[in-house]
DNA sequence: CGATCTTCATCGGAAAATCCGATCCAAGGC
DNA sequence: GCCTTGGATCGGATTTTCCGATGAAGATCG
């Protein structure tokens, strides 16, 4: 019994397919396959059962699932304890939304980088939405998001920090008077990103709260893109302030005042708690740290 | 991180040198070494202090000796409950008193070896106090004892049945009339076992309950020899009563009806409790149940 | 009902890791 | 100051691991 053996094996048993637990292990399936026989030849007995399409677990299975994520938790644990940080290896893959990578992603893995030298970082910049289904999938072990709701059940949630958005646009926009509320914008083109991303769902709220429909069209998934109609006058689009506050020195871009003040967004790290995810809650504290240490801390 | 190196790191950490922990995986020293070397690169901290004669733990080592204590635990644990005993490999250290051997040792032994026939047994056949010394300095992992006294601290014992042991001696000898009491045996010759026995402490247990020193002469440290001896009327032994029944049916032998009757003598499987004693406490089992079975059990 | 696709098992050669014996070096004991 | 003891290191042989290709069995679809 080894312990990369006990990992593949509850890759296996997670994800119910050899090939897809080669493929996230790096590894043939041809390799796993091997592993998984070497390791039911030295108990014994038949683990998991391929007769059906889906790979199931047998009952001595499941009795060896549990010690094996009781044996890689205190095997994470060890190494994250007794070792040095700097010589952690192996990857963690990370799902950022967009708003935090044009941010104070660069200081987080740099940050981490130093920190831990040889954990490779595999960085997937996406929508919320996919971000947390990759998450809930297992298919990335971090998701930085930012959630103007509760964060999904049976994740570790550490929260990073909030930020302050506000309904942009430029100086030229005719605009009824203030104040401006849900109603008076109905008729306000609105820069609106994907319907996966959490701005769109920040802005579905604010209009529904006022059970306003707005006349909204959709820019690609990105923030930078959505500013830049703003910037040529093709609408108001709601955006980190913060992130644009050189646009609004410039005057380039201006602050709606609406009310109400759409709430601020909060940030987190989440990732599944337990088990090797240990090191993803040292990336979720550097996280944090990195975000307070960042200008974003004035979007408050 | 690797468990083969986890498990030579504990022993390195309970001998206190390499080479003691070489010769107890059945490795050379080198190779001793490159695993710890190895097991501390990766981990990228000093784990053992080799400055001194002795070889001591860092405090990180000390850290990491609680996890892959835990960690050698739980494996040891998965591969008995999930595993096949009939898979199981290794080899397993037993230390037997003498009067164990010439009984139900050879049931036992192939009773194991038919639920665990890949496991290589080392048998040692000693004294107890022998036994329980290379026991408790962890070169045996098993030590099967007949205790008229309590099992020593910290070691998991598991009862295996008790024995009567009773005065023999040859018809031929001139003995004093009944009640025969320590005072009255006082200037029978007793044939004792070497000190070491545990025949020979109930002995003088009982002699010293009369306040009485008999006049005793040691015979080799063979169950068998005094029974010789005593055949040959050259005095009186304490024996296991059972083992000598064909002795006593045949006349050869005959039993002494002493006051007080000394006490059964009650065997023990003695293992270190947890760790990979597991297949220790295995063994115990089957020597319980193995006892049991034999003829042993009528000698009660 | 048969063709096709997906999935796991197996095989052979290449690459890597492991192990051992021999030797070197440092610390302790006489 | 020599000698013993114990760990580190090196080179070569062995074993293990890995991968890509191929085979076999079940599911899916026309």
């Amino acid at each position: 019994m080894k312990i990369e053996q006990l990992e593949t094996f509850r890759w296996v048993a997670r994800l119910g397919s050899f090939t897809k637990a080669a493929a996230r292990q790096n590894a043939t399936q041809s390799t796993v396959s091997t592993r998984i026989a070497e390791l039911e030849h030295s108990l014994g007995a038949r683990l998991l059962d391929r007769s059906r399409r889906q790979v199931r677990l047998t009952p001595k299975g499941r009795d060896l699932l549990s010690y094996a994520d009781a044996i890689l938790a205190l095997v994470a644990e060890a190494r994250l304890t007794v070792g040095d940080p700097a010589a952690l290896t192996g990857g963690l893959r990370v799902g950022v939304a967009e708003l935090v990578a044009l941010t104070w992603l660069p200081a987080m893995v740099s940050t981490f980088h130093e920190a831990c030298p040889r954990i490779q970082l595999d960085l997937e910049i996406g929508l919320t939405d996919v971000v947390l289904e990759r998450l809930v999938a297992g298919e990335i072990d971090v998701g930085i998001v930012g959630l103007s709701h509760a964060p999904p059940d049976g994740f570790a949630a550490t929260p990073i920090g909030e930020t302050a958005f506000g309904f942009l646009a430029a100086p030229s926009m005719a605009l009824p008077a203030p104040p401006l509320d849900p109603a008076a914008l109905k008729d306000v083109p609105i820069i609106s990103l994907g319907p996966g991303a959490e701005v769109a769902r920040l802005q579905d709220d604010w209009f529904r709260a006022g059970r306003v429909a707005p006349q909204r069209f959709n820019s690609s998934s990105s923030i930078e893109i959505s500013a830049g109609l703003a910037r040529a006058g093709l609408g108001v689009a709601l955006l980190p302030v913060a992130y644009f506050a050189s646009d609004l020195e410039r005057g380039s871009l201006v602050r709606l005042a609406v009310e109400p003040p759409p709430p601020p967004v909060r940030f987190f790290a989440l990732h599944a708690p337990g088990g090797a995810s240990t090191l993803a809650s040292r990336l979720a504290e550097i996280a944090r740290r990195s975000a307070r240490a960042s200008s974003w801390r004035a979007a408050r």
